[in-house]
DNA sequence: GGGATAAAGTGGGTAAAAGTGGTTTTTATA
DNA sequence: TATAAAAACCACTTTTACCCACTTTATCCC
């Protein structure tokens, strides 16, 4: 569905204009509808359609309440994530919460993900991407699952 | 139902402002009646429309008076329990009791949890976050239950 | 390749809504 | 009945959503 990376610019009022390839496709399946939240593992925002995330969320919020992982779980992916509406010009606006945790200053970097989207500031996507490109150089640590995909 | 991390003040009166996202519903399924209680595992308050916490109290009550741990349940829960409503203006008025436990001063955090919210300290929320985000992160940890959901 | 045209992206103004602080009135309590 | 607390009320400030206009980039056709 989604795919690519984008390098986009956010203003001063903390908006983002979502690149035009992904407007349509995004109006249709979700009204313009979509939830932002925040990433387990990276400081990055998480960007689904509305109805993929609703998926997700029964999910998540299905598990056991006085599992304290689980409970983690939910605090982070449900507790943080914030509806957005595309406006008239196409753009979201990144609520200032998550704008604070991902660390989003002038330049951003948006990456298609299939079914969501990734939220990056630009100098940690890029020091990311150097980092991974360095670990999995070295094959030795790709899982079982991982062997059988031929690129 | 609620999602979402809200960045609140509380004022000198102990008077919270309801997002006004959450408003409508609120006014809609519960007329602005809601239960404030505190949380079993962590110095957080938790905020439910009436009629939800209504269910819950009714399953606490159900369970064995003589099981100590039940016991403990029912006066965490039940025990520190009390009925608030919306403003005019949509505030709700925070017990200073429960304010007091929380350790609630000037900066909250609201946080969407489905059918209920959690009210936090900012500064706790976000200490607390860190190290959730620091435990979940290291997915040797994650329970069976949860290694089959695709974000 | 270059100019015309359209589309995308950007910035900012404004009216409405939300949030805030404080005063007054009501209610509950001792 | 006096007092304190909470609710209602009101005025003011801040923020947000919406709209419009301008700039830049891309596309098309010659």
């Amino acid at each position: 569905m989604f795919r690519g990376n984008n390098e986009i610019n956010i203003d001063i009022k903390g908006r983002m204009a979502m690149p035009s390839r992904y407007r349509d496709i995004l109006t249709e399946i979700c009204g313009g509808s979509l939830v932002v939240t925040i990433d387990i593992q990276d400081k990055c925002l998480l960007i689904y359609p509305l109805h993929e995330w609703e998926v997700i969320e029964t999910q998540i919020a299905a598990l056991p309440s006085f599992n304290s992982t689980t409970r983690k779980l939910q605090r982070i992916l449900i507790g943080h994530a914030r509806e957005v509406n595309l406006d008239t010009s196409g753009r979201i606006l990144i609520p200032p919460e998550l704008r604070q945790y991902a660390e989003l200053e002038k330049k951003l970097m948006l990456i298609g993900q299939r079914h969501r989207f990734e939220l990056w500031s630009e100098s940690s996507w890029n020091r990311g991407r150097d980092s991974w490109l360095a670990e999995t150089g070295d094959d030795l640590k790709i899982p079982e699952e991982m062997q059988s995909i031929s690129l």
